[in-house]
DNA sequence: ATGCATGAGTC
DNA sequence: ACTCATGCATA
Protein backbone atom coordinates (compact mmCIF):
# COMPACT_ATOMS: atom_id res chain seq x y z
CA UNK A 1 0.00 0.00 0.00
CA UNK A 2 1.03 3.46 -0.51
CA UNK A 3 1.88 5.96 2.39
CA UNK A 4 2.91 8.93 1.17
CA UNK A 5 5.33 10.62 3.81
CA UNK A 6 2.85 12.95 6.12
CA UNK A 7 5.67 15.79 5.26
CA UNK A 8 5.99 15.76 2.01
CA UNK A 9 2.82 18.28 0.99
CA UNK A 10 4.76 21.08 -0.72
CA UNK A 11 3.27 22.16 -3.98
CA UNK A 12 6.62 22.50 -4.90
CA UNK A 13 8.82 19.60 -4.41
CA UNK A 14 8.77 16.25 -6.16
CA UNK A 15 9.55 13.37 -4.41
CA UNK A 16 10.11 11.11 -7.05
CA UNK A 17 10.95 13.46 -10.34
CA UNK A 18 9.58 12.78 -13.48
CA UNK A 19 10.61 9.75 -15.07
CA UNK A 20 11.70 11.51 -18.07
CA UNK A 21 12.21 9.72 -21.34
CA UNK A 22 13.85 6.19 -20.91
CA UNK A 23 13.44 5.80 -24.31
CA UNK A 24 14.73 8.76 -26.34
CA UNK A 25 17.94 8.29 -28.32
CA UNK A 26 17.24 4.44 -27.81
CA UNK A 27 15.16 4.28 -31.14
CA UNK A 28 15.61 7.37 -32.56
CA UNK A 29 13.35 7.91 -36.40
CA UNK A 30 10.69 6.24 -35.50
CA UNK A 31 8.83 8.01 -32.93
CA UNK A 32 5.53 8.94 -33.16
CA UNK A 33 3.58 10.14 -30.60
CA UNK A 34 0.52 12.80 -30.64
CA UNK A 35 1.37 16.07 -29.12
CA UNK A 36 0.35 15.52 -26.10
CA UNK A 37 2.47 12.75 -24.97
CA UNK A 38 4.44 14.69 -22.39
CA UNK A 39 1.25 16.35 -20.93
CA UNK A 40 0.44 12.72 -20.39
CA UNK A 41 2.98 11.22 -18.31
CA UNK A 42 3.54 14.44 -16.71
CA UNK A 43 0.10 14.53 -15.69
CA UNK A 44 -0.20 11.41 -13.73
CA UNK A 45 3.28 11.98 -12.09
CA UNK A 46 1.66 15.02 -10.57
CA UNK A 47 -1.40 13.22 -9.65
CA UNK A 48 0.09 10.77 -8.15
CA UNK A 49 2.42 13.48 -5.54
CA UNK A 50 -0.93 14.73 -4.54
CA UNK A 51 -1.99 13.83 -0.94
CA UNK A 52 -5.08 11.96 -0.84
CA UNK A 53 -7.55 12.11 1.60
CA UNK A 54 -9.62 15.18 2.76
CA UNK A 55 -9.98 16.51 -0.44
CA UNK A 56 -12.57 18.93 -0.08
CA UNK A 57 -13.96 19.61 -3.46
CA UNK A 58 -14.14 23.53 -3.28
CA UNK A 59 -15.29 25.43 -6.60
CA UNK A 60 -13.01 28.29 -5.63
CA UNK A 61 -9.85 26.31 -4.92
CA UNK A 62 -8.04 23.78 -6.92
CA UNK A 63 -5.53 22.01 -5.44
CA UNK A 64 -5.42 18.94 -8.02
CA UNK A 65 -3.60 19.27 -10.96
CA UNK A 66 -4.80 21.35 -14.24
CA UNK A 67 -5.11 19.14 -17.33
CA UNK A 68 -3.55 20.89 -19.94
CA UNK A 69 -6.06 22.65 -21.41
CA UNK A 70 -7.06 24.04 -18.17
CA UNK A 71 -3.34 25.81 -18.74
CA UNK A 72 -3.82 26.67 -22.00
CA UNK A 73 -7.33 28.65 -21.49
CA UNK A 74 -5.88 29.99 -18.11
CA UNK A 75 -3.27 31.43 -20.49
CA UNK A 76 -4.91 33.27 -22.73
CA UNK A 77 -7.16 34.57 -20.59
CA UNK A 78 -4.83 35.74 -18.12
CA UNK A 79 -2.52 37.43 -21.24
CA UNK A 80 -6.37 38.80 -21.59
CA UNK A 81 -6.99 40.55 -18.83
CA UNK A 82 -3.59 41.49 -18.04
CA UNK A 83 -3.38 43.96 -21.24
CA UNK A 84 -6.98 45.08 -20.39
CA UNK A 85 -5.92 46.37 -16.74
CA UNK A 86 -2.61 47.69 -18.74
CA UNK A 87 0.32 45.90 -17.61
CA UNK A 88 3.01 44.17 -19.34
CA UNK A 89 4.56 40.85 -18.97
CA UNK A 90 7.52 42.52 -16.97
CA UNK A 91 5.00 44.50 -14.13
CA UNK A 92 3.35 40.87 -13.78
CA UNK A 93 6.77 39.14 -13.08
CA UNK A 94 7.47 42.37 -10.66
CA UNK A 95 4.21 42.40 -9.04
CA UNK A 96 4.46 38.74 -8.34
CA UNK A 97 8.16 39.68 -6.14
CA UNK A 98 6.68 42.40 -4.25
CA UNK A 99 3.08 40.54 -3.51
CA UNK A 100 4.53 37.21 -2.81
CA UNK A 101 8.62 37.36 -2.84
CA UNK A 102 9.03 35.37 -6.23
CA UNK A 103 10.07 36.85 -8.59
CA UNK A 104 9.74 36.73 -12.60
CA UNK A 105 11.03 37.88 -15.42
CA UNK A 106 9.46 39.21 -18.65
CA UNK A 107 10.89 36.36 -20.25
CA UNK A 108 8.85 33.58 -17.85
CA UNK A 109 5.66 35.47 -18.05
CA UNK A 110 5.69 35.50 -21.80
CA UNK A 111 6.19 31.74 -21.99
CA UNK A 112 3.72 31.44 -19.48
CA UNK A 113 1.38 32.97 -21.72
CA UNK A 114 2.92 31.50 -24.68
CA UNK A 115 2.82 27.82 -22.86
CA UNK A 116 6.19 27.80 -23.74
CA UNK A 117 6.71 25.96 -20.53
CA UNK A 118 7.12 22.86 -19.55
CA UNK A 119 3.62 20.94 -18.07
CA UNK A 120 4.70 20.89 -14.50
CA UNK A 121 6.29 24.72 -14.58
CA UNK A 122 3.08 25.82 -15.87
CA UNK A 123 1.31 23.88 -13.17
CA UNK A 124 3.66 25.63 -10.80
CA UNK A 125 2.61 29.41 -12.02
CA UNK A 126 -0.61 28.97 -12.62
CA UNK A 127 -1.98 29.66 -8.68
CA UNK A 128 0.52 32.27 -8.22
CA UNK A 129 -0.52 33.86 -11.32
CA UNK A 130 -3.92 33.57 -10.57
CA UNK A 131 -3.72 35.38 -7.32
CA UNK A 132 -2.26 38.48 -9.14
CA UNK A 133 -5.12 38.98 -11.60
CA UNK A 134 -7.54 38.21 -8.53
CA UNK A 135 -5.87 41.37 -6.87
CA UNK A 136 -5.20 42.96 -10.00
CA UNK A 137 -8.70 42.89 -10.81
CA UNK A 138 -10.05 43.68 -7.29
CA UNK A 139 -7.71 46.68 -6.28
CA UNK A 140 -9.67 49.73 -8.56
CA UNK A 141 -7.10 52.09 -7.25
CA UNK A 142 -4.33 50.75 -5.41
CA UNK A 143 -0.76 52.27 -6.24
CA UNK A 144 1.71 49.15 -7.00
CA UNK A 145 4.82 49.62 -5.63
CA UNK A 146 7.63 49.43 -7.79
CA UNK A 147 11.34 48.10 -6.26
CA UNK A 148 13.87 47.52 -7.75
CA UNK A 149 16.19 45.17 -7.57
CA UNK A 150 19.52 46.44 -8.85
CA UNK A 151 22.35 43.56 -8.13
CA UNK A 152 24.02 42.08 -11.19
CA UNK A 153 27.45 41.65 -10.45
CA UNK A 154 27.58 38.60 -12.37
CA UNK A 155 30.26 38.04 -15.25
CA UNK A 156 27.62 36.32 -18.13
CA UNK A 157 29.29 34.93 -20.97
CA UNK A 158 28.39 37.09 -23.82
CA UNK A 159 25.73 35.50 -26.28
CA UNK A 160 26.99 33.08 -28.44
CA UNK A 161 25.60 34.10 -32.26
CA UNK A 162 25.07 30.68 -34.17
CA UNK A 163 25.06 30.89 -37.83
CA UNK A 164 21.63 30.06 -39.74
CA UNK A 165 23.79 27.62 -41.99
CA UNK A 166 25.18 26.08 -38.68
CA UNK A 167 22.33 25.94 -37.20
CA UNK A 168 20.68 23.73 -39.73
CA UNK A 169 23.26 21.56 -39.34
CA UNK A 170 22.52 20.90 -35.77
CA UNK A 171 19.21 20.42 -36.25
CA UNK A 172 19.66 17.88 -38.80
CA UNK A 173 22.06 16.04 -35.90
CA UNK A 174 19.74 16.03 -33.65
CA UNK A 175 17.08 14.69 -35.27
CA UNK A 176 19.44 11.71 -35.43
CA UNK A 177 20.41 11.81 -32.56
CA UNK A 178 18.95 13.99 -29.58
CA UNK A 179 21.35 13.19 -26.98
CA UNK A 180 25.30 12.64 -28.24
CA UNK A 181 27.65 11.63 -26.37
CA UNK A 182 30.42 13.39 -25.29
CA UNK A 183 33.21 12.46 -27.69
CA UNK A 184 30.42 13.11 -30.60
CA UNK A 185 29.72 16.70 -29.11
CA UNK A 186 33.40 17.14 -29.35
CA UNK A 187 33.36 15.89 -32.73
CA UNK A 188 30.68 17.91 -33.72
CA UNK A 189 31.92 20.74 -32.25
CA UNK A 190 34.92 20.50 -34.46
CA UNK A 191 33.20 20.29 -37.45
CA UNK A 192 31.15 23.03 -36.92
CA UNK A 193 34.18 25.04 -35.38
CA UNK A 194 32.45 26.00 -31.89
CA UNK A 195 33.45 25.57 -28.56
CA UNK A 196 32.11 22.29 -27.36
CA UNK A 197 30.06 23.82 -24.52
CA UNK A 198 28.68 25.99 -27.04
CA UNK A 199 27.25 22.83 -28.60
CA UNK A 200 26.69 20.73 -25.84
CA UNK A 201 24.60 23.58 -24.06
CA UNK A 202 22.40 23.65 -27.76
CA UNK A 203 21.60 19.90 -27.28
CA UNK A 204 20.02 20.51 -23.74
CA UNK A 205 18.44 23.87 -24.78
CA UNK A 206 16.69 22.03 -27.79
CA UNK A 207 15.58 18.90 -25.64
CA UNK A 208 14.28 21.26 -23.43
CA UNK A 209 11.78 22.76 -26.50
CA UNK A 210 10.53 19.18 -27.50
CA UNK A 211 9.25 19.09 -23.92
CA UNK A 212 7.61 22.10 -23.86
CA UNK A 213 3.59 22.48 -24.15
CA UNK A 214 3.77 23.63 -27.27
CA UNK A 215 6.83 21.99 -29.55
CA UNK A 216 8.32 23.57 -32.18
CA UNK A 217 7.45 22.36 -35.84
CA UNK A 218 3.97 24.40 -35.58
CA UNK A 219 3.58 24.34 -39.43
CA UNK A 220 0.21 24.82 -40.92
CA UNK A 221 0.31 22.34 -43.93
CA UNK A 222 -2.20 23.86 -46.47
CA UNK A 223 -4.96 21.20 -48.18
CA UNK A 224 -2.13 21.55 -51.23
CA UNK A 225 0.47 20.30 -49.22
CA UNK A 226 -0.93 17.19 -47.42
CA UNK A 227 0.94 14.90 -49.59
CA UNK A 228 4.08 16.48 -48.50
CA UNK A 229 4.17 14.45 -45.39
CA UNK A 230 7.71 14.46 -44.41
CA UNK A 231 9.33 11.77 -42.32
CA UNK A 232 9.43 14.07 -39.23
CA UNK A 233 10.20 12.20 -36.16
CA UNK A 234 8.45 12.61 -33.09
CA UNK A 235 7.44 16.20 -34.32
CA UNK A 236 4.03 15.68 -35.02
CA UNK A 237 2.59 18.84 -33.66
CA UNK A 238 -0.82 20.37 -34.73
CA UNK A 239 -0.96 23.62 -33.82
CA UNK A 240 -3.50 23.38 -30.56
CA UNK A 241 -4.26 27.08 -30.96
CA UNK A 242 -2.31 29.86 -32.23
CA UNK A 243 -2.90 33.30 -31.32
CA UNK A 244 -2.95 36.59 -31.12
CA UNK A 245 -0.33 38.78 -30.92
CA UNK A 246 -1.31 41.89 -29.55
CA UNK A 247 1.47 44.72 -29.91
CA UNK A 248 4.74 43.32 -28.73
CA UNK A 249 5.96 45.03 -25.75
C1' DA B 1 9.39 36.98 -28.47
C1' DT B 2 13.30 34.03 -28.38
C1' DG B 3 18.31 32.37 -28.31
C1' DC B 4 21.96 31.11 -25.61
C1' DA B 5 23.33 30.68 -20.73
C1' DT B 6 23.51 29.68 -15.56
C1' DG B 7 22.72 27.01 -11.53
C1' DA B 8 20.39 23.68 -8.51
C1' DG B 9 18.99 19.10 -8.12
C1' DT B 10 19.48 14.16 -9.92
C1' DC B 11 21.24 10.11 -11.65
C1' DA C 1 26.66 15.25 -17.50
C1' DC C 2 21.80 15.67 -17.80
C1' DT C 3 17.30 17.74 -16.68
C1' DC C 4 14.65 21.58 -15.35
C1' DA C 5 13.40 26.21 -14.04
C1' DT C 6 14.59 30.61 -15.12
C1' DG C 7 16.62 34.94 -17.13
C1' DC C 8 19.92 38.33 -19.50
C1' DA C 9 20.67 40.00 -23.78
C1' DT C 10 19.22 40.35 -28.30
C1' DA C 11 16.54 39.99 -32.79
Amino acid sequence: MLSPPPGSQSLVHPGLVRGDTPELGDHPGHHHHHHHQQQQHQQHHQQQQQHHGVNSHDPHSDEDTPTSDDLEQFAKQFKQRRIKLGFTQADVGLALGTLYGNVFSQTTICRFEALQLSFKNMCKLKPLLNKWLEEADSSTGSPTSIDKIAAQGRKRKKRTSIEVSVKGALESHFLKCPKPSAQEITNLADSLQLEKEVVRVWFCNRRQKEKRMTPPGIQQQTPDDVYSQVGNVGADTPPPHHGMQTSVQ
